[in-house]
RNA sequence: GCGGGUGUAGCUCAGUGGCAGAGCAUCUGCUUCCCAAGCAGAGGGCCGAGGGUUCGAAUCCCUUCACCCGCUCCA
């Protein structure tokens, strides 16, 4: 099976998810906000599907995480404890030349200065130290060109400039005098608790679900009796003031995440990295996201969050280039250290056979249940030619399809609709799946449709279903029908559900589908 | 925030001063109808908002709002 993703196609996936119910645009009848998207009817099954799969692989499937639900606010002094208060505001200088923006510790300057005559000749300013010092020579007369080895002005930090910023060179385009003051973007949305707005009431949405973790990881130690290596899950909302949103739901200012935070013996840190990168990179693949799309990524030290020590990044392929779906960074014991420290509480963990008291260090697995869904989406999607009739469908693995399967009476017929009710009730009655119902328009186009939504299966209720109490299911993937009797049904659509099409005795299978173009 | 682009039906778009349109989608009816079938019909719009020019504005001008792409990121 050939798939290809042109950039083109993130249009039609927009356009898909608006049309059929996935993703709306947020406060839509008001003109729309910026960044912010809800999820339809469909969207918001997907979304469940997703939490519920890794909630299962992460939670239920093993013996060494427990669950956890947060709040989304939390004291204020969390935040400084976490170091968000302090770090996770970026000053940015902006170029009015070039309009390029960048952040001030990033960026070197050096102070071109003619030694024998005292005389400052200028500045020059790059990313790193090389290119600072090549830009520094043009500035230089010859006669001290010859001696630029020994006087080679070593660049300072650019931030160690930011009060006269107007005098530098943009380190892109060399302009000088275009730079702004740095302005500061905190990147945490603020909030005031209870009903007056003073500063005592200050308070923040949480940027990450991981604190609210860390602050209870006494109490969840002490009363799920768990022992080293262990991890608590969450999944929940975390809010960021992106300076730049974008990507459909990809960078959004509201954004859900689920995160592991895995505590282990100081010493077992790097092991237990390895293994969470390679479990939850195969749990992407699991769940249908084909391999070529999906790539680990190793963090350079100068890119690691003030927090970690390590970093890998699972990739996604993106019709617009690689980007991130889930980080797995190792935190160390920098997290329960400063909460111990600015709370005063001991925030150690004593170990019983060891008879020694240490902070553990913590691999934490963080991925964006919107980042996921996104690329569950995009992998999905798909078209191919049937008698030179465009088939546009989602190849969802059927964990996570809004719809499990649709029950389709071969048309509007009085004599077939109760039978069809019949079928319908009779798939519901257990009330776990998400079973559709349709009778409008050609049985063709209601096919079309579930495809359009990625419904794995298709129940049909044929005129000759009324003499032998069958029925077809019909497979979205290769087109092809099986029959069988009624009374049979439930047990196989779940049989389906859970092992796929292969799953399907070949003796029932009554048709191969409709030629596909070549 | 800066630069560029776009706002017309649910979706994709045409309309550049003279009655607001097309395709698809949606809905209804008919047909023993298995892969977007046919026929007949229907609903759906303050042309993003406000102001101006004009006999007349979706169209020209001003203002404003929103979204998209790029720039810093990291779920």
């Amino acid at each position: 099976m050939t798939r290809s993703l042109d950039p083109v196609d993130m249009d039609k996936i927009v356009s898909l998810c608006k049309r059929r119910g996935f993703i709306f645009q947020s406060s839509e009848i008001y003109g729309g906000l910026g960044s912010v998207w809800d999820y339809g009817p469909l969207g918001a099954e997907l979304k469940r599907n997703l939490k519920d799969a890794w909630w299962r692989a992460n939670v239920y499937a093993r013996d060494d995480v427990v669950g956890l639900d947060a709040a989304i606010l939390m004291h204020p002094q969390t935040w400084v404890a976490s170091g968000h208060v302090e770090t996770f505001a970026d000053p940015l200088v902006e170029c009015q030349n070039c309009n390029q923006r960048f952040r001030p510790d990033q960026v070197l300057v050096s102070e071109v200065t003619d030694i024998q005559n005292n005389r400052l000749l200028g500045y020059a300013s790059g990313f790193n130290r090389e290119e600072v010092l090549s830009k520094s020579r043009p500035l230089l007369p010859k006669r001290m060109l010859v001696m630029f080895q020994a006087t080679a002005p070593e660049p300072k930090p650019f931030q160690d400039y930011l009060g006269n910023t107007s005098k530098l060179p943009c380190p892109f385009c060399d302009t000088v005098g275009q730079l702004t003051d740095p302005r500061m973007f905190n990147l945490m949305l603020k909030t005031f608790l209870g009903p007056v707005e003073d500063t005592a009431s200050l308070t923040y949405l949480r940027p990450e679900t991981a604190q609210g973790i860390f602050v209870n990881f006494q109490n969840v130690l002490t009363t799920s009796r768990k022992k080293l290596p262990f991890g608590i899950a969450q999944t929940g909302k975390a809010f960021r003031n992106e300076i730049t949103p974008g990507n459909f739901t990809f960078r959004t200012r509201e954004f859900e995440q689920m995160e592991i935070e895995f505590f282990v013996r100081p010493g077992a840190d790097d092991d237990w990295l390895t293994r969470w990168v390679n479990d939850r990179f195969h749990w992407y693949l699991s769940l249908g996201i084909r391999q070529e799309n999906l790539r680990t990524r190793r963090h350079a030290k100068d890119e690691l969050a003030h927090y970690a020590k390590d970093c890998y990044d699972i990739e996604y392929h993106f019709p617009w280039g690689w980007a991130e779906l889930e980080g797995i960074a190792n935190r160390t014991d920098f997290d329960l250290r400063r909460h111990a420290q600015f709370s005063g509480k001991d925030l150690s963990y004593y170990d019983d056979e060891a008879k020694e008291r240490f902070y553990p260090y913590v691999i934490e697995p963080s991925g964006g249940v919107d980042r996921a869904a996104l690329a569950f989406l995009v992998d999905a999607y798909d078209e191919e030619q049937i008698r030179s009739e465009t088939r546009t469908l989602l190849r969802l693995h059927p964990d996570l399809a809004p719809v499990k399967a649709a029950v389709l009476p071969l048309s509007r017929n009085e004599r077939l609709l109760p039978k069809a009710k019949e079928v319908y009730a009779l798939l519901r009655e257990q009330g776990a799946r998400n079973i559709d119902y349709d009778d409008a328009q050609s049985i063709g186009r209601r096919y079309r449709r579930q495809d359009e939504l990625g419904t794995p299966f298709c129940v049909t209720i044929d005129f000759q279903s009324l003499d032998d109490n069958a029925v077809t299911i019909r497979d979205r993937d290769s087109l092809e029908q099986l029959r069988l009797p009624i009374p049979q049904l439930p047990v196989l659509l779940a049989e389906l559900l859970n092992h796929g099409w292969s799953a399907a005795p070949a003796h029932l299978k009554v048709t191969t589908g409709p030629p596909k173009d070549a």
